[in-house]
RNA sequence: GGAGAGAUGGCAGAGUGGUCGAAUGCGACAGUCUCGAAAACUGCUGUACCUUCACGGGUACCGAGGGUUCGAAUCCCUCUCUCUCCGCCA
């Protein structure tokens, strides 16, 4: 949610910046204005009237005290009419306030100044490349075939016990899986994240903080019953730790990491997209959180880019970097960069990391703020990237590295794994 | 699932209808003292919104929502959550 402070200040602003997203706020910039014109005139209205009964109130306890009883009546016959009207400006009140915070959640985060425009992924800048793409020659067989093979991952099974998209690991599948998780945690640790577990059903109130809801409902496994949502990403329950906390500045930058199974629906996903590992409903990832004083928050954005660069590189794939265009990036997010190992046998780059700074965006949904010595609370910047999801990492892994003798481990992973392959 | 207790400022903990935004203690901050520190003493210490160029002024907030009253942290109703005991259970 965008502070209403700053778009009152700057609204032509807020529209031009928006107008990057490919979204049209001209008109709910003007709705928020107007709303939040008449919210004002009315709280100072209803301020008036409350000091007005409260300096009476005062005055008929200090008049029955002084005996003088009859005064003390005269001056209660007022208060019919002023509680008349507060009950009225009151109501209108959380009305106006009602309607300004529907309006409010209709406008997407105002991209950085660096967000190329556009409208589809093609518009995506592709700001970095790395490492080489392997040639595999004409046998090479996409992963849906190398799980079969070695019966590593079993998706049938999972359609058994569950339902499409909810894949079983067995033996050195399953072992492969922990040993990536491991990996990525220890580095993350290395990297100054520390390490949280955190739960993996959230309620309303969390989905909001993040920006997940009201929007992406529809995107998150429901569990009615509870009224609570199977979490798609760990940065929902890792962000919304801090969900209305005032911290010390001393105590910033928070660096958090956590490993944890997510969830997505993915409705209306067909095609070549979802085949094998390339999109399935529960995936494995770790992910790495920071919440920053604003004037750092690029700098550790760029932090949190070599960080997931260094793990690509270190398990040897081959990536690139994108600067997401305006169309591609995410409502809550001010800037954007993706990762995408290139699959050497489906000839195609998968995303494998997301990593974003969404500024205030979150921070004022949630109420996170931080306090330096006298100042006031401020909003803190909050940024979360994948470092990383694995099943598209596994894809790349297991095609890049087929050979005649079974699927080769990078180097890093055999102290994880025990082995040094897959056959 | 059954029974009971509770929810007050950063924390601990008073307060059961009127000057209570809230005693007291601790903590934090500032000052005195000191070469410096500790101790001691003194002062100060919440958040949001409205208003004002500013100084300042006003309003709301004692788990949440409603009600009674001229006036509610305090009385009434509803809800939520937490804790304790019992049962079940990884």
């Amino acid at each position: 949610m965008l502070e209403l402070s700053y778009i009152r200040r700057n609204p032509e602003e807020v529209i031009e910046r928006l107008s990057t997203k490919n979204f049209d706020a001209k008109s709910i910039v003007a709705d928020i204005l107007a709303i939040d014109e008449k919210r004002r005139s009315t709280q100072t209205n209803l301020d008036a009237i409350l000091a007005q009964l409260n300096k009476a109130s005062k005055e008929i306890g200090e008049l029955y005290k002084a005996g003088k009883k009859e005064e003390a009546d005269a001056l209660k016959a007022n208060t019919g009419k002023w509680k008349e009207d507060i009950t009225v400006l009151e109501s209108e009140t959380k009305k106006i306030d009602a309607e300004l915070q529907s309006k409010a959640v209709l406008l997407p985060n105002t991209p950085h100044a660096s967000v190329p425009k556009g409208k589809t992924p093609e518009d995506n800048e592709i700001v970095h490349t790395e490492g080489a793409i392997p040639e595999l020659g004409e046998s090479a067989q996409p992963h849906w075939e190398l799980t079969k093979k070695y019966d590593i991952i079993d998706f049938e099974l999972g359609v058994k016990i569950t339902g499409a998209g909810f894949p079983v690991y067995k033996g050195k599948g399953a072992k492969l899986q922990r040993a990536l998780i491991n990996f990525f945690l220890d580095k993350a640790f290395e990297a100054g994240y520390g390490e949280i577990q955190p739960p993996i059903l959230i309620n309303e109130d969390s989905g909001f903080g993040t920006g997940q809801l009201p929007d992406k409902e529809g995107q998150m496994y429901f569990v009615g019953e509870d009224k609570l949502y199977l979490i798609p990403t760990a940065e929902v329950p890792i962000t919304n730790i801090y969900r209305d906390m005032v911290v010390d500045a001393n105590s910033l930058p928070i660096k958090n990491c956590g490993y944890t199974p997510c969830f997505r629906r993915e409705a209306g996903s067909y095609g070549k997209d979802v085949r094998g590992l390339n999109r399935l409903h529960q995936f494995d990832k770790v992910e790495i959180v920071q919440i920053r004083m604003p004037e750092e928050s690029y700098q550790a954005l760029d932090e949190m880019r070599e960080h997931v660069a260094g793990l690509l590189r270190s398990l040897h794939l081959p990536f690139r970097v994108l600067r997401l265009c305006g169309g591609d990036m995410s409502f809550a997010s001010a800037l954007t960069y993706d990762f995408e190992v290139f699959s050497g046998a489906q000839k195609r780059w998968l995303e494998v990391s997301s990593v974003s700074n969404f500024e205030t965006f979150q921070s004022n949904r949630m109420k996170l703020r931080y306090k330096k010595d006298k100042d006031k609370p401020t909003f803190a910047h909050t940024l979360n990237g994948s470092a990383l999801a694995l099943p598209r990492i596994v894809a790349a892994l297991l095609e890049n590295n087929q050979t005649e003798n079974g699927i080769r481990i990078p180097e890093v992973l055999v102290p994880y794994t025990k082995f040094e392959y897959i056959n």
